[in-house]
DNA sequence: CTGTTAGCGCCTTCAA
DNA sequence: TTGAAGGCGCTAACAG
């Protein structure tokens, strides 16, 4: 009783103005006495009256300043890898000048695995929001999607499928592996071995066969495997993982390191694979590069590889969260902007050189 | 015109019912004739109606479902380290089966240095919120709290200062670094290093006199070094880092290695230090633990340490953050719950030993 | 420059 | 079991 907390309504009656006088005081959207404004603040400040609540100002404008970025099942696994933390540090930042703030969406709820059924998040489905962000990949037939589109939610996709309508933000996945490649193939490299990112929603981990590369439904996965047919050459073996991180691709590097004809080189699709597959060379008692060449994807900080530095090839992460939030905010004013594909560039590191001879 | 989004009013007259009635419909909170409810509901199918704006009932009900995840300067930073990773995706968990989500607001804006001022992140007057979570340490001084606390927002801290009425998430640092340090002092070690964590909102990375050790104003770095002293042990020398990085844990090994006495034993108050910690050790051509014992604290998986396994403190990350839930829902529900202490715990690896001889 | 009026979409009394 | 009415806090028109 009494205490609930002040209104703008109390607060102009403290001041001796109307509400929409007290409004104007604070939005500045309109031309108001500097002395009336004064008054109004001060009665603010003596009544604790921290500004406009942003419940009444949503339901009023429409807007509730909140992008959605949805993640994939777990932070865990989406967030260990500081490739996404660094495109959703540029997005943060390039969205808080604009006033807009990220709400994490799970796109399947956290607590119990339901067994087939894929259940979505309520949060999906309840939580506001002005736009969604799918940061990283999506599948073109996933209900996350569906659940956005029949809400009306405007989305932004990083990575994904192209849709009708939905700007996309990608790289130059496949020129550029491509040109990694080529750079294995100029140094003499014939068997190369591919460590891939996931290839779809249920993951997996090992060779990939010809019935497995039908379901490849990833497009970054995608992307950086039909670099290599740019650059001509076909996979000595194509080793899936089930995510990206050093273990997966170590072993990942496991399978595709043994058998007889061992490739002489290992294209990873991310640098965290990478760094597995040179655990797993070291392991095997194989120098690199004299052994093996090991190249990833990505363009990351790996201070504990020690002297060496990866072959890779360098996305402008903080840049694609920008680009993510460019697109936000041209979504919002009403346009429709076409796909961003962002340049990558070569990295030349100590891992990569000839094959054994 | 025209094609604005249904309300529940076009649904509640398409379906020939009263919209409170529809509203019903969907709540579910009150009797109603199955017969109606479907007829609503198919209502709502045929019109494309999504179920309640959330806007709308987020003004009725004073409450957004939102809960604030206030991060440091920048997510990278912050987030770079699995430590939060993992006690966010257990926040992020609890309270995505109680319908709230988690906004990430930044404590200072992404964009612009502004020199001295402490500008704040404007999200952090502005945006929608229930409550506030301060994961991961807060300095009694800062602004932030300050600002939430002009809001009325309530607020959860992680890993903090006391404070009148805001309940308090913390673990076991203190007693569990104390019986690290018996560890050592059981196996012989006479002169321990400790590399910290940061002291405070300026970031330095050197050796810590007196002077400098009256500014710390970081609870966990604090606390963890109390610990030596209930060990009754004295760091033979302190070194602070800037960020828990293994880069920098690597650097202020290299400090802490330097000198004539040399400590035979290094502990670091996080993985990632220790980890960096190991990588300046083998550097210096020091063995580990044969020629310098390296303990740190956390837990976390660290696959490239490869066949070493890090002697550390294991604290419960996601049950961490499952706590900091349980407490914003306390915090909801009108209860002001107390301070939790979550039991840490000494996992012997093979990086500590006995001092050389 | 300031006040009046009219909702934004929803939920919750209360009465029928 | 359903309907009618009121208001959550704010802002955008318009009128003065």
């Amino acid at each position: 009783m009494g205490h609930s907390r002040p209104t703008l309504a109390d607060v102009a009656s403290a001041a001796g103005v109307s509400v929409s006088t007290a409004s104007l005081a604070f939005s500045g959207a309109g031309p108001i006495a500097a002395e009336t404004r004064a008054r109004v603040l001060a009665a603010a400040t003596s009544l604790g009256y921290a500004g406009p609540n942003p419940l009444g100002r949503s339901l009023r404008s429409g807007r509730s300043g909140i992008v959605a970025v949805v993640i994939g099942d777990q932070l865990r696994r989406s967030f260990r890898d500081p490739v996404s933390i660094q495109v959703l540090d540029g997005l943060v930042g390039t969205l808080g000048t604009m006033g807009l703030g990220v709400l994490l969406v799970p796109a399947t709820p956290g607590d119990v695995a339901t067994g087939d059924a894929p259940v979505l998040d309520p949060l999906l489905a309840s939580a506001p929001m002005d736009v969604a962000v799918l940061i990283w990949g999506a599948h073109s037939d996933s209900p996350v999607l569906a659940a956005l589109q029949q809400r009306g939610v405007p989305m932004v996709i990083g990575e994904g499928p192209e849709l009708e309508g939905v700007p996309l933000v990608g790289i130059e996945d496949r020129s550029g592996t491509a040109e990694l490649v080529r750079h294995l193939t100029g140094l003499g490299h014939e068997r190369i071995a591919a460590v891939t990112l996931p290839f779809g929603r249920e993951r997996r981990c090992g060779v990939v066969g010809p019935e497995r590369m039908e379901q490849l439904d990833w497009t970054p996965t995608r992307h950086r495997l039909e670099g290599f047919a740019d650059a001509g050459v076909v996979p000595a073996v194509v080793v899936e993982s089930a995510a990206s991180l050093v273990e997966e691709g170590q072993a990942a590097a496991r399978v595709a390191l043994a058998g007889p004809d061992r490739p002489t080189a290992v294209v990873a699709q991310s640098d965290l694979l990478a760094a597995g597959v040179m655990l797993a060379a070291r392991d095997l008692g194989l120098r690199v590069p004299e052994d093996v060449s090991v190249a990833g994807f990505d363009g990351i900080d790996l201070p504990w590889l020690g002297p060496d530095v990866l072959t890779t090839v360098v996305q402008p992460l903080a840049a694609k969260g920008e680009a993510l939030g460019h697109a936000v905010a041209a979504l919002l004013a009403g346009d429709s902007p076409g796909p961003v594909q962002l340049a990558v560039e070569l990295r030349i590191g100590t891992t990569t050189g000839p094959p054994p001879a």
